[in-house]
DNA sequence: TGATATTGATAGGTATGCATACTATAAGCA
DNA sequence: TGCTTATAGTATGCATACCTATCAATATCA
């Protein structure tokens, strides 16, 4: 029990795994259809609505051709909307509908718990430490990411309301 | 910077997403052209050559049906051979080839390497705790995961050699 | 031994994740 | 204003990742 299984990429591999498959086991649960990235789309534009893709995209840590395929799916399931922003026609605005609402609203004090799950072999407080580390590294290597976590655009939308 | 951007799920897909892209920034200095996921694969092969896919799979945690691709690119790369076991004509017996060794060579030593610059925001002592917690976490989570790693089939290839 | 269950592998389908290239639009600047 | 650069989005292609279904071969047990 060596080499890679010790490997610090190989056992986040192995978490993120573990980390999709029980939130594909909680949409089951609850009769749900959304997998992990779509709820973090959907989370994001839950906060910060009316935003176009790229922006979307930026605030996390997504690639700008993947993201278009998620709102496709999210926008055939009627969970959001995309419109052609007025003020620039290359960009498409994304906002959640009613419904997208209505779902956040039912599943997210179950992703919520579930989270805690993912890490359930810890103690509380190794939990604790376990996440502030992961922010620490996810905050240093954001710059080696192919999509970083764009910060300023964060701030100045939070900034903006 | 709340919500998702501090949910375990969110910032280990983050990880997974660093640890990714500098994998591939290394190959592409080393000249070489292999993913994380092959390069998991032939770590396996080099310290239990001559398996068949299923295991080889459960000793990574892959899922059997990605194993078949994973394997035909090694194959079509000339890294590893793959022949039928002649004592079980269902399985494929995988095998590190000559080529797929010194490429392992050549390669294992930067690898290594990288692997601490995925947690190059975090101190020498954070990084022990972090690997021990994510050690701790997979052990406890592998059998929420689709694809859980088979102690039970490394252990007794351990103990047959 | 014969029916059944299990297992190894593949096939086809969906969803990321990212590279590259291309179109449309906007912004910056001489 | 005309040119250049930058940006938003899409399209295409490759590589996981996993599901379900299927086939073939083996194992198990009545």
């Amino acid at each position: 029990m060596h080499t890679i299984h010790s490997m610090p990429g190989h056992l986040i591999r192995r978490l993120n795994q573990i980390a999709a498959s029980l939130f594909q086991d909680l949409m089951v649960d609850l009769g749900e259809d959304l997998t992990p990235v779509q709820y973090a789309a959907m989370a994001i534009l839950a906060e910060e609505s009316d935003i176009d893709q790229a922006t979307l995209a930026a605030l996390i840590a997504y690639d700008r051709a993947t993201i278009g395929g998620v709102i496709d799916r999210l926008e055939a399931k009627g969970f959001v909307d995309r419109r052609i922003a007025p003020d620039d026609r290359r960009a498409r605005r994304v906002a959640l509908t009613a419904e997208g609402r209505a779902l956040l609203a039912r599943i997210d004090a179950p992703v919520a718990a579930m989270q805690e799950r993912i890490l359930s072999g810890l103690t509380e407080d190794e939990q604790t430490v376990f996440i502030a580390l992961a922010a620490k590294a996810t905050a240093a290597g954001n710059a080696s990411s192919r999509a970083p976590l764009d910060f300023e655009r964060l701030q100045s939308l939070r900034a903006r309301q």
